[in-house]
DNA sequence: CGAATTCCTAGTTAAGCAGTTGGGATTGAG
DNA sequence: CTCAATCCCAACTGCTTAACTAGGAATTCG
């Protein structure tokens, strides 16, 4: 029940990417420095979330990647959907197949694998880029709260 | 995100042996046959059981494997345990190690990874072995309860 | 132009999964 | 007592995937 580096990196990458949202392109050395993530490696990551959509980017000097849409509306689920493919624990989850269900375990376990995947599911779906960004930057907000100081 | 057979033939096995608990000891054989998993597989697995005390074995001829608990004392979570290794989607959230949270996206996804843990963990934990054989024969309940019938 | 950047394809290395094979030890039944 | 059923153990194999690395082509700003 390991992630890969594909989503670990890749939410790193994303999250970097909505820190900088709204000042201009970010290129793959600056991500690849701040995230300390090997930078060809990352191109790989990168293309993949630019091939689904969730990045756009710009080429030639000066250029670089930026988030398709506000942080706020890019979930931690639709990142790791693309990157790690279906987060369900067993494939047969994924598309109510209950075809293979013959044997007498079977259907058994099954509801077992689709309760993981449920709650996975909404934790993922729950947390966005923004609410992320929310948690690494408190100081700002406690500072705005602090009217009586 | 995938669940290896480890841990997908090692709960049909331990379901297996609780749907037969208190009959005593089940073969390697029937196991194999009912639950569709290669004997020589499964060998490999119920010794990690075995080792692990989950359950214990009867040598020679009408040997077998039993529960060591009841059915009502092992969770999902036990079996995923012991199979899979740890359940957590990456190795820092197992043991309170902030330590590598230097870079700046660290902490921030290592939050999440931790809430994606907790989550799984709530829900393997909550599964015993009682649950899934009660799940498999709710004719019996139905039967039972149909005085009027 | 040329430096900075993205884009693309194709390796490489190592590890782990999913078994198989071949034997050895133990024990109940006939 | 013997033998067939069973558990026990270790090594071996084929395959796939992860996690990169390498090298170059295309694009664009200054």
């Amino acid at each position: 029940m390991k992630l890969s580096t594909k989503g670990r990196y890749g939410l790193k990458a994303m999250f970097d990417l909505a820190l900088h949202f709204g000042s201009g392109p970010v290129s793959l050395a600056h991500i690849s420095e701040r995230q300390d993530i090997s930078m060809s490696y990352l191109e790989q990551l990168i293309a993949t979330l630019r091939k689904a959509g969730l990045v756009y980017s710009i080429r030639g000097s000066q250029g670089g990647y930026e988030l398709n849409f506000s942080p706020s509306e890019i979930t931690v689920g639709d990142i790791l959907e693309v990157l790690e493919g279906q987060l369900a624990p067993v494939s047969c989850v994924k598309s109510n197949d209950t075809e293979h269900c013959s044997k007498s375990g079977e259907c058994v376990t099954r509801a077992v694998w689709q309760q993981i995947h449920d709650s996975i599911t909404d934790v993922v779906d729950s947390i966005t880029l923004q609410d992320m960004v929310n948690d690494y930057m408190p100081k700002t907000n406690v500072m705005i709260n602090r009217k009586e100081y």
